[in-house]
DNA sequence: CCAAAAGTGTTTATAATACACCCATGG
DNA sequence: CCATGGGTGTATTATAAACACTTTTGG
């Protein structure tokens, strides 16, 4: 494979598609946002969004604009999953899909599009069967996920802009799945300084009622810790 | 993008190919497998080992095909890096490049095979110019492998079969580009208990002659411990 | 008044870090 | 006899983990 002669020609071109693990967080579970399939092959069953890369745009160009079509949003939290590439993943043609992670504001995301699309948020606890090998996306893709929130407070990109601390540790408690101890959680989370206390409080999901946190803008990234051992 | 039609006739298919950042380590030092482009596109520059992916095989099996005709060796550490995919990432024809990094035993592999495919192997700390988005590639499998030595004993893959614990520290040195203490290196590696002390004892490297070490086999992996912190 | 979450504090265990010190030996 | 790495021990600090206890308030 050394020597492999001045042009490409001799060898084999394919289609290089999208999936996207769309990952929101909404009524204390971390849901999925796949879609029934209108189209051959695998019709009527479920899967994760996807798309083919365009001729004049990267991988990561065509992920977000699949996913701008999907939810309306701009600014999304994307990063790269892995490829998978076994010859016989999809139908008769070889794809190669490259595999995304995204994370979605539910709040912000235009629900109208999705269910018009055919798309439902499923929660991670219980999805239904996917097409392909598209369950083997999920999985590597939350164990990114995990990787990502075990080191840096993940939250922004998931919960409203302002939440309670117990939001975020429900989240947390989500994305690891396992419970976690509630004033641990918080010492360490307001240890990374990352948070600021706002005056206004919740009293809806307790009787004495919990005081709304926000990020502080640009005080991100600075932390690096482990907030969760994996 | 998520009517997509029947057919994916209408998407273009592009060339995929493998890079593979060939880590290697010898005389305490960490080396990477670079080699002179023989044809165009870039001729006569550095570049990282590559290839295409074959009809009939997966990205992984293509790079596994790729490193055997390097180094002779089958069983090499492998794991993907991430894709590349800008459009104008290499020459006028469309290639998504998928990239790999690998851990070779320099001890085991055909020396003879790799000078004869214009191969050198280049010192991490001063490398030569690469081509395309290849310094890109090195730099986030460095990045990967960091990751992965934090979490358990590397070595295994890099060194020969018997070592001494200055040698592995070395190693260690060299990939995070620090220095680490050495009574806390040794205690922290010794704690994982992935290591057995032979009989026989090095002494060309100091005048009192230090022990060398093996990893247990199967013993691994069981740890996952942080090795060192990020 | 009680259940449920909010919020604070304490204790213990474990891990990271810094560093001192003796050992062995070839030159 | 000394420089160099081998190898061990210890003190200090930081972090993780377990958990007790007090506060608040709607039902």
């Amino acid at each position: 494979m050394i020597i492999m002669g001045e042009k490409y020609n001799k060898f084999s071109k394919y289609f290089v598609a999208i999936d996207c693990v769309i990952f929101g967080y909404v009524d204390d579970d971390l849901k999925l946002l796949l879609y029934h399939r209108g189209f051959e092959p695998a019709k009527g069953q479920w899967s994760l969004m996807g798309g083919f890369v365009g001729e004049e745009e990267s991988s990561d160009t065509a992920a977000r604009r699949i996913l701008k079509n999907i939810t309306g949003l701009d600014d999304i939290y994307l990063e790269q999953v892995q490829a998978f590439t076994n010859p016989d993943r999809d139908s008769e043609d070889r794809v190669i899909s490259l595999t995304y992670f995204a994370l979605i504001r539910i709040d912000k995301h235009k629900a109208d599009k999705v269910k018009e699309n055919g798309a439902h948020w499923w929660s991670l606890k219980a999805l239904p069967n996917l097409v392909f090998d598209h369950k083997e996306m999920v999985d590597k893709a939350l164990e990114k996920l995990q990787i990502k929130a075990g080191l840096e407070l993940v939250g922004s990109e998931l919960l409203p802009d302002q939440f309670t601390l117990l939001q975020l540790r429900k989240l947390y408690e989500a994305i690891f799945q396992k419970e976690l101890d509630t004033g641990n959680f918080r010492k360490k989370v307001l240890s990374l300084k990352v948070l600021q206390r706002l005056d206004e409080r919740n009293t809806t999901e307790s009787r004495r009622g919990a005081y709304y946190f926000k990020f502080i803008d640009g005080a991100k990234d600075k932390s690096f810790e482990r907030i969760v051992k994996i």
